[in-house]
DNA sequence: GACAAATTGTTTGATGTCCAACTATCATTT
DNA sequence: AAATGATAGTTGGACATCAAACAATTTGTC
């Protein structure tokens, strides 16, 4: 009664205000229900990333997950702190360190993972297969409109 | 080469994730575009919600954008200061401040707008307009699945 | 009507993020 | 091979946000 009859219809009719509002209050509810796991549920995203791709830099990290390269060493701090990941000099570039998964960290995904899982499907609850599917085929298009990295130094000439 | 290959497909198969990773790269877009503007873009939102919704209190306002009372604060003072908004006490309720849009507010929506809609659409770009519709009905439905204020004390008996 | 509970706006402290600047290292050009 | 430019990680400053605590006020209860 006090909320949504505030906001209007150009507002609620918007794609971008309806992610902007559905990506905040999702993103609190689901740190709300990780609580208990420390700081990592936050990087359960960041976490499979580096899982998947075992040395990766720091700077390919940052732009794989759209942050920037300075944001991620508070973060890589605390996780290495937490002996979640660990950061080893490159051997081949001395600029460079290649971020690890530690055996720790490996088991606090898989843990983490059921949790993240039950959220997305919260998230999705009441849309059919058939709407999900939709929905991410969708997403994932107005995603690549967006998203495109484009560093190719070619262009698309 | 460097970004999207890293992200496993569990991930980008998420509807949370594509939410996520869309909203933090539309908004930072979004932004960047409207620089000049003060800090006022990034509210369009909350500005057009007072708009719709005059003499407004914070704390509903607050509910409203799923912002903490305290994030607040600091925004409509600065709005206030540039005098974009107006806050006055409400007569009926010592403790409540009512919130307006003044004049210059108003102004300033309505150039405003037609950046915040061209954003809209670059961020459909490539949609079509059924396109859209469905997008948008999904994601209004698993918005309201989520968003829903719940805050009746009789519940849902 | 008095006292307890709830609400409003605010302050303070902690954290996360960006951006610009910096150092160290590599790559390129000549 | 020397110099210029690019890249990697870091630091410091600015700001946004949340959470917890607070004072002032209102509402609810007895």
């Amino acid at each position: 009664m006090t909320t949504e009859e505030l906001t209007p219809d150009e507002l609620l009719d918007m794609v971008s205000y309806q992610i902007r509002l559905i990506q905040i209050v999702a993103y609190k509810n689901f740190e709300r229900q990780t609580r208990g796991f420390g700081t990592a549920p936050r990087y359960y995203g960041l976490l499979r990333i580096i899982e998947a791709n075992p040395g990766v830099s720091q700077s390919r990290l940052a732009e794989a997950v759209y942050l920037d390269r300075s944001s991620l060493v508070p973060i890589l701090e605390t996780l290495s702190n937490e002996e979640i990941v660990e950061r080893r000099p490159s051997e081949t570039d001395m600029r460079v360190k290649r971020v690890f998964l530690t055996d720790k960290g490996a088991a606090l995904i898989s843990e983490l993972r059921k949790h993240v899982h039950e959220h997305e499907e919260e998230l999705v609850e009441g849309l059919s297969e058939d709407e999900i599917k939709v929905l991410s085929g969708l997403l994932r298009r107005i995603g690549s409109n967006y998203l495109a990295p484009d560093k190719s130094k070619k262009g698309k000439a």
